[in-house]
DNA sequence: GGAGTTGTTTGATGTTTGTCAAACGATTCT
DNA sequence: AGAATCGTTTGACAAACATCAAACAACTCC
């Protein structure tokens, strides 16, 4: 019972390590900026491209998003069973690079 | 005598039309993310390689890097005679994104 | 007018990227 | 065990990209 699936997490980089240039890079793509927003209230989401808003899209194609959002820094993943649920580094973000991802998410479409 | 070489302007999109995803995409960029660094100070600058710190590059990339930069919203260029003046766009940055520049601009590595 | 300067444009080349499809791995359910 | 689920990995392919080189255009200076 009281035991809560908590799961490993998926590799990314050390929060001093998260490049700047990366992160511009990561965001720098309609679908991926559209993850930032399904993101931006600090919930965790599956992987499914329906639970995304991305139903237009192959499911490889998404994991392929997810993977350059991770590397970059810009989310972290935790496996549990057959899903992963991601979500946004919000904290390590804020301390990094302070005010961008408050005036990203402002800026969003 | 009071005449000042005014110059024309380079075709740049409109202050309200200027789409975030490619501005990231333009800053998403190690040379082009340099070359905001340099702007950062507000004043304007010749395209010439060496004035940018960029010497390492050819003229033409340069020139390329310059115009994904203006296209994206990013910088604008008034032509006066040979020379290209190219600064930021800050006013109609802060308009569209506010605090998005500001946080890039201290983010920078 | 001719030479030099400043940057753009075009073509070529190798790299990266976004996408899908198929195969696979791990997990869960029956 | 067998089947279904969730996501990753690999391969393939077209499009986009960064870079250089050469040709070009516009301007300035002698």
């Amino acid at each position: 019972m009281g035991d809560e699936p908590i799961g490993e997490w998926l590799a990314q980089p050390d929060a001093r390590e998260i490049e700047l240039v990366k992160v511009l890079h990561a965001l720098g793509d309609p679908v991926r900026l559209r993850l930032l927003k399904v993101y931006a209230d600090g919930e965790q989401y599956s992987c499914a491209p329906g639970a995304l808003g991305l139903d237009h899209l192959h499911k490889s194609t998404v994991s392929h998003h997810m993977r350059i959002m991770r590397e970059a820094g810009v989310t972290s993943t935790r496996v549990v069973g057959r899903s992963r649920y991601v979500r946004l580094r919000r904290d390590d973000l804020d301390a990094r690079f302070p005010g961008l991802l408050d005036a990203l998410i402002k800026a969003l479409p």
